[in-house]
DNA sequence: GTGGGGAAAACGTCAGACGTTTAGCGTCCC
DNA sequence: GGGACGCTAAACGTCTGACGTTTTCCCCAC
């Protein structure tokens, strides 16, 4: 524990000094970086814009080539830019995405839930607030091609092999979530189901419940499409309660 | 596009090949920070664990010491490391923190807020979803040391000025949401909060709409503290259709 | 004992060079 | 005249080496 500010050899009340955050000095990648988040976030710097190569951005802030590279990785990173190579190459900032966020989001929660500090049990209990809701606004606003690709999704075959097809499948959870026609319902969702579905991995499920779940799935469905908003409701507590018992019996988190 | 395989001399068809998606080459720095992240989720690399210095794991990963640098700020700037300098410095693997993650997924959604996919309005659906549940949870749960941080929070006073101070107290919904004792829900909660507090900067709203926002922090602290489940819920969601009121009246949202 | 001054280990930054990718354009051969 | 081939230039990607800066630790003088 090298932060330890240095208590030494003082002889009467060690002085409070309260919070001395001393904010060093940031560096100057960081700087850069933070400068251009600012712009970005500010819309200075709109999506689709193409910033100056990295030697002219180094120039434009006083710092080397390197320096400003690393700016960019920073930002990079956190997709807010991305780089392309070649002639007309170059950097240029990213138009928002709501797959990446959810991406981010989910690999986030899965550093989170190895600490005991967020249990699997709160996932599943956030998923048991979230998803019959989101049954509910989906029965509500179904509109008919929605309506379809929930149906597709409940019908769709439980191929786990062949993961590089099935573009538009995903899965029928996801789907409902999308049906809501409310993105951050998926937003708070996905992450969630995300890592429940890797800590499920290869969990002793036989061929009897998972057929048992695509029966859930479709009634819930037809809940939907027939605008029943509570008994869809209704269908997807049972149902996520049902899958917690089985995650809790099966599931492997340690 | 040199990676197309040599469908030379062929006659017929210019050959499907579906999909070539060629990945190209993914950057050295990429590649370096992929394969440190995915031993860090994968637990290899505990918390606390020091990488060994910049210089040694380019050579490691057979990169330059810039390379291996770059990878570094990546995972950096997603919180799985950090860095100190001086003697007994170097890259260690960081602690999983919640308020950090929390910071991350509100940036990212102040990202797309600007965009017309996420309107505010979804915002408020789903704090509308969440904390009425929220309230429930906190009341069926709550220890005396618990409701009275929450009571605190109702009964802080509204200094909008003096934002350093206040450590403790952030803010009603933020302890509330906390005192779930479900991190989950203030992850997913959390982020809203502060997009919608930042949405709001400024807008007109008098003294007397304040207190009344106060007087019904307090009800549901009370609610909380008495262990009214129901009460707590049906008061929050009153409390937030009235603060939706506010917002959609005085909220500046693009 | 205590305080101060190196010394050392790492990161931070810089400068320059060369490789690699990519799009665009011109040329050459049907 | 048209299309395939190959060259070229702009940017990023990577390497090398050097020097500055920060921070800790330890020894030494007082």
């Amino acid at each position: 524990m090298p932060a330890q500010p240095p208590t030494s050899g003082t002889t009467g009340a060690p002085a409070p000094v309260a919070h001395l955050r001393v904010q060093r000095v940031r560096p100057a990648y960081r700087q850069v970086a933070d400068e251009l988040r600012t712009q970005i976030l500010a819309g200075a710097l709109p999506a689709g814009t193409r910033l100056p190569n990295e030697a002219e951005l180094g120039r434009a802030f006083g710092v080397s080539r390197s320096t400003a590279r690393e700016a960019l990785r920073v930002l990079s990173s956190q997709h807010l830019v991305e780089t392309h190579r070649g002639v007309q190459g170059g950097t240029f900032v990213s138009e928002p995405d709501p797959a990446r966020v959810v991406e981010d989001v989910g690999s986030a929660l899965g550093v989170l839930v190895m600490t005991p500090r967020l249990h699997v049990s709160d996932l599943l209990e956030a998923r048991l607030l979230l998803e019959p809701a989101a049954a509910r606004l989906a029965a509500q606003r179904a509109d008919t091609e929605t309506v379809e690709a929930v149906r597709a999704a409940a019908a769709a075959p439980r191929d786990d092999r062949d993961p590089s097809g099935f573009v538009g499948h995903l899965d029928f959870h996801t789907t409902l979530l999308m049906a809501t026609g409310n993105l951050m319902l998926t937003l708070m969702g996905q992450p969630v189901n995300d890592v429940l579905r890797t800590r499920l991995r290869r969990a002793g499920i036989e061929a009897r419940e998972w057929d048992k779940v695509d029966a859930c799935h479709r009634e819930i469905a037809e809940h939907i499409a027939e605008g029943r908003a509570g008994d869809a409701e209704e269908a997807m507590r049972d149902h996520i309660v049902e899958l917690r018992r089985l995650y809790e019996r099966d599931g492997i988190w340690a």
